[in-house]
DNA sequence: TAGATTGTTAATCGATTAACAATC
DNA sequence: TAGATTGTTAATCGATTAACAATC
């Protein structure tokens, strides 16, 4: 199995976001590695070996079928499985994750929303009525769920990742300020927000 | 002014946490590079380099003052400011992102909810009452707002962008899944929230 | 003093870019 | 054919790591 590391995943689902906005999808629609690097402010060669890295072959004076590159892409990254994932943490930013669609696009489906406040259990968000966290185990065994989401505070969080570890979740995609380390086997996306903002306040600082 | 690459504020950023996290704030507290790499999962000397590189001088046999460390990573990041923003888009996840707390600990005060559509147009979110865009560059004006959340759908994300960059406000941190560029001088940050989901996907593939 | 830790230079590593022959 | 574009090797660049003398 091809190792791709984290740049080059987010190049790749930069292709393809380009291709499925900017091209029609039939199989006379090409694109040249210089179209794309010039979208990406990359390089051509860049381009080229990252398509080549999952398997895609291009022709010369041609370029790459872009609905090729599309699906190539898209079956790499696994966005046509169709990926169970909960939610905990039934605050506002868990109801906006809870209740975003785009997520089908991904093979994302998001299963079920859960929440320890009793002011919140029972209500509905979205499509989810927010269950109490000790239903967690029991659904994630009925419905073979992977991928847990955190929306919890920072002080719970890591209790929480205690519990989906037990019940054999083991990916985790982490929106509290926590920092979680991977369990073994495991893997985490640490979505700090903080850090895109120290980015621009740093830019702000310098500018101002 | 010194340049420092986004890696970097990241790095920063995570020794700030974790000195806020887990050390006392007195002048007595210290803290050696070994300790924050172990806990980094990096190497002593990339420390050392990172806290060299905004002015910081530590100790042999001693290592570096937590709270100076502290407090010179709050400065450079601009946390120490008061940056003044305008969330853009005022459906779940705008409404997470004006009613967030903890960006006071980054120095930064959203000030205004805007939104187009009439339905959540005069609407509480928060402390928040949505106001309709065409009050936009008035407020911007009168309350020198430097920097635009915006949390619209992908369609309505290029025209608010301009709306923004004519009123001035060239720093852009864009929740939307449109592709936004920098304006001149300006500074973007796209959280494309699909970014870290295919991470995890291509992990949860690799591995089952 | 002995030993832990810094600051910094040198070496290594990997990723990006340049060059160019092969190809359609 | 001529010329655009690929695939791939070699060169460059920058970031990370190793090494070690200086220091308290």
């Amino acid at each position: 199995m091809l190792k791709l590391n984290r740049p080059t995943l987010e190049r790749l689902l930069l292709y393809y976001h380009f291709i499925n906005v900017h091209m029609d999808q039939n199989d006379t629609v090409t694109v040249s590695s210089a179209k794309l690097a010039t979208f990406m402010d990359s390089d051509d060669t860049q381009v080229r070996k990252d398509l080549a890295a999952i398997g895609l072959k291009g022709r010369p004076r041609i370029g790459f079928v872009a609905s090729e590159v599309n699906s190539k892409i898209r079956h790499t990254l696994g966005f046509d499985e169709n990926n169970r994932a909960v939610v905990i943490g039934a605050g506002r930013l868990g109801g906006a994750i809870a209740s975003y669609k785009e997520f089908t696009d991904y093979g994302l489906e998001i299963i079920a929303l859960f929440d320890n406040d009793q002011q919140k259990i029972g209500l509905t968000v979205g499509d989810h009525i927010v269950q109490p966290l000790n239903r967690l185990a029991a659904i994630v065994k009925r419905r073979d769920v992977h991928l847990g989401i955190l929306t919890v505070p920072a002080g719970a969080a890591h209790e929480v990742v205690d519990r989906l570890v037990q019940t054999g979740v083991n990916t985790i995609w982490n929106f509290s300020p926590a920092n979680i380390t991977p369990s073994n086997g495991g893997a985490v996306r640490n979505e700090h927000i903080a850090v895109g903002l120290a980015e621009l306040l740093y830019h702000l600082k310098k500018t101002s």
